[in-house]
DNA sequence: CGGCTCTTGATTGTCGACAATATTTCAGAT
DNA sequence: ATCTGAAATATTGTCGACAATCAAGAGCCG
């Protein structure tokens, strides 16, 4: 019913006892794929330590979870930089995607029970109804995708899976679209896609659906990839 | 032309300036996996602090990249559990094995260049010879057959798949290996599946060595299921 | 006697200071 | 003027102590 975005199990987002490394965690992965840290700038220890409070244990283990998901990268004694976009990183990236999200659509055919499938596709039906009264607002065209897809890979019921997606992956894939702009033109045809996805997942069909959530992700890939090129000329 | 084990970039087993953290990650990383600390058991900081003689902080670095690799499991404010071994937890690991090394497959047999691919097939005879003349010991076969599809993975060249096999999965795939006393009976027949993959990438059909590298890792998991259900029994 | 509450004990999360290492600066020589 | 080298500076890695939170057991009440 919500159009929350869901995450899995270990993300620190729904454990009861919010520590202050897990709001740091938080609030830092908001701040690079919003774009707030410059992608490719190096980040002091001590400053962003004294920006937020804390002291440099939690900070510590904040960013040891932001290179757990690839949103910064850490080199011994020297310190770690934001992770610096490029088409060879967005290509790896979603090479990955593709085949664990298409494992995702085959495992969701076998382990969704039609009460969950049926939840999706009445989410899918409410995010086309929110993104029609506010056509142009990109916000939740992006929360409206991920929600779906985050559905799909929890459908799997495969813990690996969910984690190496949701938590390691998708923040990155995120930063990729904010930060490129990714909002308009794929609205309504995504709809269609994620539509087609769902209900060969309701008809059982895995084989189907992953071929369907494989075309969808390089059709985005590509969509990225354009972008990516004209802005970089 | 060494049979070290290999790791990718992030490993700390190559870091030029090796960290506390890092040596304790190596030595309890192999403690985990060859079982001597229980699978199952809670982990102590303090007193697994004093046992190596260090500070709670580097301990703490270590444990968090020992849940990076699913080595433990970590909960707020309660403590950190090392992994149980499962028949369920065996399939979802090997689901994504085998998608992710198929990939691993098709992205070798495009980007790893001729020099390497003879380096593997020259491995390959090595391992037979060692092997032969060493019959019987387990170990030289596990280094064996985790060298070669390491250099596979490496040969992918895609940093995220490296990252989550080599760093994130063969971890906990090597912990099944060692306490469920894998050794024996497929390393002939293993050796040959090993060469036909290689033989596939060197012939450029990455669709080959894909299907073939899945039938490789299903076999090992029908082994590991059929070795972890009598043992249940 | 069983179940609940409170207290006690231990563990984890956080802090500030110190040690080890990398980066920068500046003087001197070629 | 450029390069080399060493001192100075800043950053990261590690330490021990304190605060917050959770688990276990004693005591009380129904």
């Amino acid at each position: 019913m919500s159009t929350i975005v869901m995450n899995s199990p270990q993300s620190p987002m729904w454990r009861s006892p919010v520590t202050a490394a897990d709001r740091l965690l938080l609030e830092i992965q908001r701040t690079i794929v919003e774009g707030e840290i410059e992608s490719g700038s190096k980040i002091s220890e001590p400053e962003l330590a004294r920006k937020f409070n804390v002291s440099r244990a939690p900070l510590r283990e904040a960013l040891a979870r932001l290179e757990r998901c690839h949103l910064i990268e850490r080199i011994p004694n020297a310190g770690a930089r934001v992770v610096k976009l490029s088409t060879e990183g967005l290509l790896a990236l979603y090479q990955i995607r593709e085949e664990l999200e298409g494992l995702a659509c085959r495992l969701a055919a076998e382990n969704m029970d039609d009460a969950e499938i049926q939840q999706v596709q009445e989410l899918l039906n409410q995010h086309l109804d929110t993104q029609r009264v506010r056509e142009g607002e990109s916000y939740y065209q992006e929360a409206g995708d991920l929600d779906f897809h985050y559905r799909v890979i929890l459908g799997s019921k495969n813990p690996y899976l969910i984690n190496m997606l949701c938590d390691e992956l998708y923040f990155l894939v995120r930063m990729y679209r904010v930060q490129l702009g990714m909002n308009g033109p794929r609205v309504s045809r995504a709809f269609d896609e994620h539509k087609a996805i769902i209900n060969a997942i309701a008809n059982r069909d895995g084989e189907l659906a992953d071929l369907l959530m494989r075309r969808h992700i390089a059709a985005s890939r590509v969509n990225i990839e354009l972008k990516l090129q004209q802005l970089g000329k």
